[in-house]
DNA sequence: TATTATTGTTACAAAATGAGACAATAATGA
DNA sequence: TCATTATTGTCTCATTTTGTAACAATAATA
């Protein structure tokens, strides 16, 4: 078999976790004149980690280098193959799907990832085939290609799961943040309210968080404390 | 490209838990000739869902259909690519690899599936290229080929935490247990001495368990009643 | 019929959590 | 200057959960 550059059937989609007006979201790229939307993803170099195929797709989507990323399912059913997807993809793109990327008409597994990083660090880049890169609500996603809207489902499911256990709220936010700002990403993630002070405790309980100087804002209170992670 | 059986590069590979003698226990092959353990795993046909390889994988294995199953984590670094380790099980097996099993010495990425089984309904069936399929204690494995070893400790983790979470522990023992076998279940995967009384009451307190009748052992004591998960 | 080992349940102490009160600010504005 | 306002950090107390031990109820045995 001749080289190839990737590895043939398997690819990676990332869901890429954001906080921004107190709303969790999630990059989703849109691909030119079809009106299709999808997670980021890519594919696997044929001499290359997994792990570092994602983080080099991510860099080249958001700029970053070293974010926050971890693996949680690989999606293989046959239900999800649905070449006629790509090939219109590919079509509006001025391919010729069959001559050109036949290999892009097969069936695929992929292996999905979701990222956390700080918001105001981004400025999110499409690639070859797409219009745009952007922002969306997790709550208020476009229809999403083949089972993307699954794999969001089951992200933000599994960062629900991790968030107390690995303590990972603190990857969407600044390396310096307040309390409340902290608590803000815990409802946001969680979809629900939190009592202030029993946060705070169990925070501070976790002996994780340092604490910096006191930010003042300007307005008439009390002066909030600013904390990082360990 | 060509027909194929099964898709090239991906492969899978499964912990199956038993539980046998108040010790936690995993299914091991040995190839024929080489002294050299692994995993029981296989490949995904072109056309099948990869769930449902892994499941037909475990029935040739296991003999048993409808077994838990679960999914948690894809290996696909390059430092598990050692093509010179399938080259000797297969000279062992009597087969020119390059000549016979090209495919076999290719880069594979694989995905890693725990289940969970009642010991006794087993009988472990090595496949054609193994010697045996059998139980060796989590503590006591042979050296496993490759990145095995690896694998089976992330297993053990990602057991750990579900444990709780999803109320797994009765998939390890028959349809009707004693509190007191469940228990030993739970101190085998967390290796460590629950507290009888406070285990019963946060068990009971899951409102899972349906209690049924009594198991009377012909020992001199109170007999303890069997329970089911619901 | 007393003895033994084990089980299911209860009782109470200790720890964790829920919910509110309260004092301590930073700025504002009379 | 000094009361006012909004918010923060901490404390208090009630409630719930958990840790620990005691106790009563068995099945078989001697």
């Amino acid at each position: 078999m001749a080289e190839r550059a990737f590895l043939p059937h398997l690819a990676y989609d990332s869901v890429v976790f954001g906080f921004s007006g107190d709303e969790l979201k999630i990059l989703i790229m849109e691909y030119h004149n079809t009106g299709l939307f999808a997670l980021p993803g890519g594919f696997v170099g044929s001499n290359e980690d997994l792990d570092l195929a994602v983080r080099r797709g991510l860099a080249e989507r958001t700029g970053l280098s070293d974010i926050y990323l971890e693996q949680f399912h690989a999606f293989g059913s046959m239900a999800r193959y649905k070449p006629e997807v790509m090939a219109t993809i590919l079509q509006a793109n001025g391919h010729n799907p069959e001559r050109d990327f036949p290999w892009m008409l097969d069936r695929f597994i992929t292996i999905a990832y979701y990222a956390l990083i700080n918001y105001k660090d981004v400025v999110p880049k499409p690639d070859a085939l797409s219009d745009s890169c952007r922002w969306y609500p997790v709550k208020e996603l476009p229809k999403l290609i083949l089972d993307h809207e699954g794999i969001v489902e089951k992200a933000v499911l599994t960062l629900r799961e991790n968030l107390d256990r690995k303590l990972v709220g603190g990857n969407l936010l600044p390396q310096r943040f307040t309390m409340k700002e902290l608590q803000h990403v815990y409802e946001a993630i969680l979809d629900t309210k939190l009592r202030r002070t029993t946060f705070q405790r169990a925070m501070l309980a976790t002996g994780r968080l340092k604490r910096h100087d006191k930010q003042y804002s300007g307005k008439a209170h009390k002066a909030p404390y600013l904390y990082s992670f360990t």
